[in-house]
DNA sequence: CTGTTAGCGCGTTCAC
DNA sequence: GTGAACGCGCTAACAG
């Protein structure tokens, strides 16, 4: 691998000669600048990435951490960060959390590797995240708490989506709703639950205890949540499951047993995840704002990496997609 | 930001001791390594990611170079390549071609910021990867043709898989079966092609020019051609999509002029993409081993960087998977 | 065995 | 347009 020191030789001028002509600094001549990118060109000269990054103490990159590369795959959150961070000329990594301290995520973090980084993943620590934050470098986190000073918080408006879930299907004429929850530990599945419960209370509703299951977000979770729903007996009239993807679970389960959605119990999710469009029969959700919060993510950072000063805590709005699984 | 020298001077040693016993070299004694470790933590050290990539001329990282991170997402791919990467202690991370010379991927690759490449991008130049690809820099390239000594290719059998989607369409009895192409430009496309033609051509049939439609590999095209096709008057009783996207737009547009699938023609399409699943009917497709194919890349990757040899050409087998979209 | 010195790796940037 | 210091961590060689 030819080094600029090997380019400097050969066009027969001083390294830092080279280095300013590459980098399309004024003070060099257009002749020597020539005979340098000749040079450059005929070793096949490719600058090291770190050199300079460690020199420059900056690496224009920000990463996008998620917990697991592989997907369930949030593409217009995606969108939203990278439109944002490739007008403004930074680049975009993901990395993946999963693997726990051992993780590229963890790696890139604590390291320094980038200049900032936005976190979805909730199997990477508060302490890790804390840990790394510091004044410079921007830490935003998705839908998870963090108390920390150097770290911004995004929130969807998991208690308003909950909320209007929940009053849509009251409204359509409801009055025996169940909630199936995502995991114990899930701050998103519990502010649901508690948008859910106020709802029910504000229409002069009980939330049986019955009605609230248990699942963990995962298709697998919503089809045996709602399998032992069936087994109670009575059914409620209708199904506010956490996630969309719990719904399409608990969808199968109710069609294995004959019962129609929406003429015999009514069905609504959330995420509104790009499947909700194609089940059978289209699936009504909640939708999050993912795309704004991309952008807003972003900005944000910009914001902060530009020395200005932000909030330390947003919160987005959700909004409900009215399809086909509610009667 | 602590330095390496600042732990020194706290712990009070040498620079190189703590760098030793930070790296759990031997030749420190425990109470010198719970010194310096002690003063870390004190004064919260991380090291700093590149200067110790710059000494070791090694990242430990390989980049998954997409076409862009928002998908469409081969989730299978990535988790191919996410075990193995994991399992022998590499980080991975994935960037986006998006955006041409300037694009994050481009720079990885030519500033040498990975060990290695696995490229699944049709966005990015040959010139970039031939210029880019050099001894100890493996790059692996699936589903596209580059001529170049340090890049090792890796190759869904797309003919094939044409072949076959076409072959049992015209064992269900059917005989006049469109095709619907993916961009002009595309070399998957054009091997699906002609495994069709192939397959027509032995079972005898005629692969008439009208039933050859040009789409682009989008839902909108697959609509569009669809919408052609059926405007020409007489429909054929099959058609099979390059891929599996157009062919749900191509369902779009059957229902909405009132044609039924299967009843009234049938459809096949390729990929095998979550959503096929979910469509109605059920599309049937051709499966492309994604995790396979990331598995081997993976593979490979770590055969080269451990000095090892390895083919520079690798071609894997496509799989029929019946649903109901086909009569 | 412990710790120190010195120099490397490569590009950037300041002072001349 | 140039020389040299610098950024930061790693490691070989050497002294204690």
């Amino acid at each position: 691998m030819a080094t600029i020191k090997d380019v400097a030789k050969r066009a027969g001028v001083a390294i830092s000669t080279v280095s300013y002509a590459l980098n399309g600094s004024e003070k060099i001549s257009e002749n020597t600048r020539m005979k340098v990118l000749r040079a450059a060109k005929e070793l096949n000269y490719k600058k090291n990435g770190f050199a300079s990054d460690l020199k420059r103490t900056k690496t224009n990159t920000i990463a996008l951490i998620l917990s697991d590369l592989a997907g369930p795959y949030y593409s217009e959150l995606t969108t939203g960060v990278q439109e944002i961070t490739t007008a403004y000329g930074y680049d975009l990594i993901a990395c993946s959390a999963q693997g726990g301290p051992q993780s590229t995520a963890v790696k890139f973090l604590r390291e320094k590797r980038v200049d900032a980084a936005i976190i979805l993943a909730h199997n990477i620590s508060n302490e890790v995240i804390t840990d790394s934050a510091r004044e410079g470098f921007p830490i935003i986190v998705l839908d998870r708490h963090v108390e920390n000073d150097h770290v911004i918080q995004i929130e969807v408006d998991n208690f308003q989506g909950g909320f209007e879930a929940t009053d849509y299907l009251i409204k359509k004429g409801h009055k025996e709703v169940a909630f199936i929850s995502g995991p114990a530990n899930s701050h998103d599945s519990d502010l649901r639950l508690k948008g859910y419960i106020t709802a029910m209370k504000e229409a002069g509703l009980k939330s049986a205890q019955r009605w609230v299951l248990h699942g963990d977000f995962t298709r697998e979770g919503g089809y045996r949540a709602t399998k032992m729903l069936i087994l109670q007996g009575t059914l409620p009239s209708a199904v506010f499951y956490g996630n969309d993807e719990m719904a399409i679970g608990g969808m199968q389960a109710f069609k294995e047993k004959g019962i129609r959605i929406p003429e015999d119990i009514s069905v609504v999710g959330f995420d509104d995840i790009e499947l909700a469009e194609f089940t059978t029969p289209p699936l009504t959700t909640i939708k999050q704002p993912k795309y704004e919060a991309g952008a807003l993510a972003m900005h944000l950072i910009l914001q902060k990496l530009g020395g200005g000063e932000v909030n330390s805590y947003y919160k987005v709005a959700t909004e409900l997609i009215e399809r086909e699984s509610v009667k």
